[in-house]
DNA sequence: ATCCCGAGGG
DNA sequence: CCCTCTGGAT
């Protein structure tokens, strides 16, 4: 894909999705965090279920580590992986309560120190929260990537790396939601709306599966 | 490479 | 039944 592709890539995926922001919701960015790390191999509808009830009761580094690991696990039992989560979570409270002050740190190194948060988690909170350029590679951008041909790669840094390369600069703090979100709605892991999407002209993938 | 792991869709 | 969902730790 040449470098006027790659910018008709971006522009015509940003004119179909108006409101490239997350589907997550939370007031803070500590709110935030603890919905990303909910939100592995889970779909954003389940975690908000979830976050609703558990926001309202305990929204805060202090109040969810007071939960203790039983207590916040009553919240996130429909979300898959439950144990691990809530155990993690935990631990990440009380570390930003002892080292951050109960804040969510700003550094890439900080935020990956934390159980439960590795290197898509911390992208997400990086960009989301803090606007920073990042990309984070999940389930969705790499299939995107590779079916797209706009960054092709077996592992998830290859296609993180190869993206922000193929990425125009004016589209980089909003690519990674424009990824996701088309990749959520349109180029769907099972039987993606290719006759719907605005970029199967330039997409090696339509094509070969006529 | 393997484990964790509920809910929704087909 | 099967696959998929904003992965991380070992």
């Amino acid at each position: 894909m040449n470098a006027a592709q790659r910018n008709e890539f971006f522009a015509r995926l940003q004119e179909s999705i108006p409101e490239p922001i997350t589907e997550l919701k939370y007031r803070t960015r500590f709110q935030l965090l603890v919905a990303v790390i909910l939100s592995a191999q889970a779909t954003d509808l389940s975690v908000n279920r979830a976050t609703r009830k558990l926001f309202r009761v305990a929204g805060t580094p202090k109040a969810i580590q007071e939960l203790g690991v039983s207590g916040l696990k009553k919240y996130i039992r429909t979300i898959g992986l439950y144990n691990t989560k809530a155990f993690n979570i935990i631990k990440t409270c009380s570390i930003l309560l002892e080292d951050h002050a109960g804040r969510v740190p700003h550094e890439r190194s900080a935020l990956e120190a934390l159980p439960g948060v590795g290197r898509k988690t911390a992208n997400v909170v990086l960009n989301t929260a803090f606007g920073e350029p990042t990309i984070a590679v999940d389930t969705h951008i790499f299939r995107v990537a590779n079916r797209t041909g706009i960054a092709k790669g077996r592992s998830v840094l290859q296609v993180e790396h190869g993206l922000l390369r193929a990425t125009p600069e004016p589209y980089l703090k909003t690519a990674h939601h424009l990824l996701i979100l088309h990749g959520r709605y349109i180029c769907r892991a099972r039987r993606p709306l290719c006759t719907e999407c605005v970029i199967a002209d330039i997409c090696g993938f339509s094509e070969k599966t006529s």
